[in-house]
DNA sequence: TTTAGGGTTGCGGTTTTCCACAATTGGCGC
DNA sequence: GCGCCAATTGTGGAAAACCGCAACCCTAAA
């Protein structure tokens, strides 16, 4: 099962692999870990959800290129990265990137945790967030070309009429256009429809 | 004039801060520094456009604390950071706080002023929208009480008549209502109406 | 060929919206 | 008190939206 919120360890050294996986468990939070950037992208899928904790510096794949990798497939979990260096450009690149969090080891236990705390909640709301805005993609692409056409139209705040006048279609399939797309949307006044397709897609 | 687009240059070395007014100069970008993030405060405005270029290091207020203070105040200029010494955690806590780029001396002049470039860009189109959405909030202030009532109600999608009911008015009442709230929001439908409050304020 | 779905249209009728004209009430400042 | 403004209401009519019913055309799939 992939949906299990998780921490998603990826660090090249044993230790530190099975020092975060017991941190994590004696926190309550689960985890699970890959010894190389390559590993977890080759088991990498887009439902995945929780968080990625990320050494910097490893063998083979370096942490920001597999940030850069995981940005490039969606991934939206926030990535948190661990370094044994001082590199400040580093740290800048990974956070303009979009990186949660950069921290420098050798790093308070506590302290790490809460970041993998707050990085989890910070899914959680994305996740709900994109569920809504997937209802509404989906809503909108069961919508034909021609209700499209239409919709487009009322969102314009175009009088029936003259929507029927610029597609060349008489007012009375406009109507029946109109209620199907209300219909397909979930929604019962042109408002709601504008704020359903504004304000969550 | 405080609205002019300005690099701020805060630096407490003059050979620094005479180098780079020169360099932005050259290309171009009009600036003006201050010796001191306690001087910068001190004539800071909001209505100042442009973006910081903040050394980390000065006597006095450092650079992340100048940060912390205009943010307190409100600003909303891109923040560059300057800085001569490998500091992670500064840097991490800077780019999370909203600094817009974190830079280790000695940089190249040219990245530099891209990044100046890019930021006064960033800081116009912010400018762009905050223009767009105080224009909102003002026509939004200029509605009577009653007004919003209605508003809200339309923008829940309600007929005028229930409107009508809920507020304990006659039907009559909610279409004045209606009329003055489009012509004081400047829009000519409800589903316009819909879209500025929801989209743009 | 039959079936299914999308796009299209007309008819007739109800409901809402939108507006011009006209008027009343109550608070507020001069 | 007087004038101003927001809020309120009514009348009456034109325009638009909304709906159920029935139907036709066309394309693609079964």
């Amino acid at each position: 099962m992939n949906r299990a919120p998780l921490a998603h360890i990826v660090d090249d050294d044993e230790a530190i692999r099975d020092a975060l996986a017991w941190l994590f468990q004696t926190c309550g939070v689960p985890s699970r870990a890959w010894m190389s950037g390559d590993d977890f992208l080759a088991d990498y899928d887009p439902a995945m959800r929780g968080c990625v904790v990320l050494d910097v510096r490893m063998d083979g794949m370096s942490g920001p290129e597999c940030l850069v990798q995981l940005l490039a497939r969606g991934c939206t979990m926030p990535v948190i990265f661990l370094t044994g260096h001082a590199d400040v450009p580093v740290a800048v690149s990974a956070l303009k990137k979009g990186a949660f969090d950069f921290i420098e080891k050798p790093f308070n236990d506590n302290e790490l945790v809460n970041v993998v705390i707050d990085a989890l909640a910070l899914d959680a709301r994305r996740q709900a967030n994109a569920a809504a805005r997937a209802g509404t993609s989906a809503r909108l692409a069961s919508l034909s070309a021609r209700e499209r056409d239409v919709m487009e139209r009322i969102l314009a705040g175009k009088l029936n009429k003259v929507i029927a006048d610029e597609l060349d279609i008489a007012v009375r399939t406009v109507e029946v256009h109109r209620a199907r797309i209300f219909e397909k949307m979930g929604v019962k006044s042109a408002v709601e429809l504008a704020q359903v397709v504004s304000g969550g897609g």
